[in-house]
DNA sequence: TATTATTGGTTCATATATTGAACCGATGTT
DNA sequence: AACATCGGTTCAATATATGAACCAATAATA
C-alpha cells in the first residue's frame, strides 16, 4: 500500500486501489497470463504486477497449492493450472455462456472482418468472455485488458444504458480518460448513453484506445435482464459508414442469437428501435 | 484440499494454520461449487466451509471483485463467476489438455459401463480434470472430491508408481484411513506400488471409499513424464474377473489415445508390461 | 576463470491487514 | 407478535502479510 504511490505515474487508479485484500491481489495474478503470455517466472511477474518478491512468491504459492498456477518443473516458471479448468466446467454447466457464443461471434468476426468480442455483465463489472480475431486484416485491433471500462467501451456503455441502473454510480466513480475523447463527465456521458439507448447500439468512437472504434449490441439472458454484449472493435482508420452499417446488421443478428443460446430475448423496444433504424447512417440505405 | 480431509474424519483441531495463506483459504471457497451445488449461499457456505462468516463474507467479496464469483441478483446466493472460463480457455490454449480427452473418455465410460475419471498431476496433487458418467447403470460410483488422495485411489497410486519420486514423500505425510483397507503404512504403499508398476494399472481396492474400486493406467505427455492418469470407478459389489479385463483392455486404449493426443507416448516398458499380461483374464495375479 | 547480473527461493522483525463475536435490518415462518 | 433465518457490518485484538536483505545456482560477460 506504501509504494503503491510510485506506480502513481498518472492518476492511474486501476480499480479500486484503496482496499486490495490479500486475496484479491493474489487473484489479480491470474490476469498477467494469457496466450501470448502463457509462463512467467518470478521476477517478471513481479515487474509486470509492481509488487514485492517475497509477496509474490507466496502469492504463487497460494496458488500453486490450489492448483490454480502449476510451475514447468524445468523453466521453473509459471503457467495457469488444472483447477481452473474443473472450475470452468461447473460454471459451463451452471450458467451456459460460452457455449452458445462460439459460432455467433464467430460468423460476426467473418463477416465483418474486425475482431470481435462479447463480454459479460457480473456484478458491477463487465467481463470479456471470448474473443474472435478475424484473420481478413493484418492489422487488428487487440484489447488485452480484463475488465472493460463501463464509460469508455462500446459494451460498457451497452451495460450502462441497457443494464441495471447502480452501474451508473460505478461508472461516476471511474471516469478515467483514456484517450481526449474519452468522455470524463456525467453530462457527457449522460448524453452518449440517450444516444445508446436511442439507437440500440453501443458506441466508442476511439475513448478507450485512440485508432480503434468500438460498436456493441446488448445481449439479454432468461432472466429478462442484460446479460452482456457483443462488439466489433475496429481500427479507426478504416471505419467507414459503410462498414458501419454492414458491422449493425450482424451485430443484429449475433445479438440475437446469442440471447436465444441463453435463454433470453431481446426486449422488444430495442427490436423495434433497430426496425425504426434499419441502418442509421446519413448516406447509405441500399439493402443488402 | 485439507479441509475435504479434515472434516471427513478427525477433527484435527484446527491445531497449525502455518500452511494455510489467507489466499489459499479464500481460493478454497471454490471448491465448493459443484454441478450438483452450483449456487451457495453466504451462511450455507459457512457451514460447509466451517469458517466465519465475516471472514466468508470478506473471501466471497474479494473473489467477486475478481469475477471468481457472482452473485444471483435475485436470490442473493453465490455462483461461480465469468473470470474463470476466461483463464481457462488460456489455460487451455496454453496446455491443451480437456481437447484430447472427451473422446476416449467417453468410449472408455461407454465400453465399460462404468464411471470414469481423468486426473492431472500438477506439482504434487492429482487433481480431477474431467469425469464421466456412464448411464449404463443406476447405482454410479459418485466420488465428489476435487485432489485424489496419492495413497487410497487408483489414479494417486499411478502417480506414485509413474510420477516423480518426490511425491511419495507427500504421500507418506498423509496416510489418511479413509477405509478399513487403505494402506496406511509405508510398507503397505510400498508394496501396492510395487504391484502397480508391475503390472502398469493403479489398483484401489475399496481404499478411498468402501463400495467403490478403482482401475487406472498412467498418462504421458510430451515433456515425456508422467502427467496424469485414466481411471474407471465402478461399485464393488459388482466388480468381477470378466469385468476387470474389460476394464482393463479399455484402459489401454484410452491411456494410449490420450497419451498421443497431449503430444506423448506410453513408455516401452509400460507397454512391455501389458503385451506380458495381456487382460489376465481368470488368472489374477493379485490374490485377495 | 573470475566477474557480474540474472534467476528462484528464504529469513525475520515489524506493523499492517485479517479475524470473529456481537450487532443490524430485512425477510420469512410459526 | 415472537422467533429464526438470511446477507451484511462493526471494531478491538492480534494473527498474519510484508519487504529489505540475504542465499545458492545458473547464465552471460569479460
Amino acid at each position: 500500500m506504501l509504494n503503491k504511490l510510485c506506480q502513481t505515474f498518472f492518476e492511474f487508479t486501476w480499480k479500486g486501489p484503496l482496499d486490495l485484500s490479500s486475496a484479491a491481489k493474489t487473484l489479480e495474478l491470474l490476469a498477467y497470463f494469457s496466450t501470448t503470455r502463457p509462463e512467467i517466472g518470478l521476477s517478471q511477474l513481479c515487474k509486470l504486477a509492481k509488487r514485492d518478491k517475497a509477496t509474490t512468491y507466496r502469492h504463487l504459492q497460494a496458488l500453486e497449492k490450489t492448483g490454480f498456477v502449476e510451475q514447468n518443473p524445468i523453466t521453473k516458471q509459471y503457467r495457469l493450472g488444472p483447477a481452473i479448468l474443473q472450475l470452468a466446467q461447473t460454471r459451463e454447466a451452471t450458467v451456459p455462456r460460452k457455449a452458445g457464443v462460439q459460432a455467433p461471434l464467430s460468423d460476426l468476426a467473418t463477416a465483418t472482418g474486425e475482431t470481435s468480442h462479447v463480454t459479460v455483465l457480473s456484478g458491477t463489472a463487465v467481463y470479456e468472455l471470448m474473443s474472435c480475431d478475424s484473420p481478413k486484416h493484418g492489422t487488428r485491433a487487440i484489447i488485452d485488458i480484463q475488465t472493460f471500462p463501463l464509460h469508455a467501451t462500446a459494451s460498457g456503455l451497452c451495460a450502462l444504458a441497457f443494464g441495471p441502473e447502480m452501474l451508473m454510480d460505478v461508472a461516476l466513480n471511474e471516469l478515467q480518460p483514456f484517450t481526449d475523447t474519452t468522455a470524463t463527465t456525467s453530462q457527457d456521458l449522460d448524453a452518449i448513453i440517450k444516444t445508446v439507448r436511442n439507437t440500440g447500439f453501443g458506441r466508442a468512437d476511439r475513448s478507450f484506445e485512440n485508432e480503434v472504434q468500438g460498436l456493441s449490441a446488448p445481449i439479454f439472458d432468461q432472466t429478462g435482464h442484460f446479460a452482456g454484449a457483443i462488439s466489433v472493435a475496429s481500427v479507426a482508420a478504416r471505419f467507414t459508414p459503410d462498414l458501419e452499417r454492414i458491422i449493425k446488421t450482424h451485430l443484429i443478428i449475433a445479438a440475437r442469437q446469442i440471447s436465444n443460446n441463453w435463454g433470453g430475448t431481446l426486449p422488444a423496444h430495442i427490436e423495434t428501435i433497430w426496425a425504426k433504424h434499419p441502418t442509421p447512417t446519413h448516406t447509405l440505405e441500399t439493402a443488402s
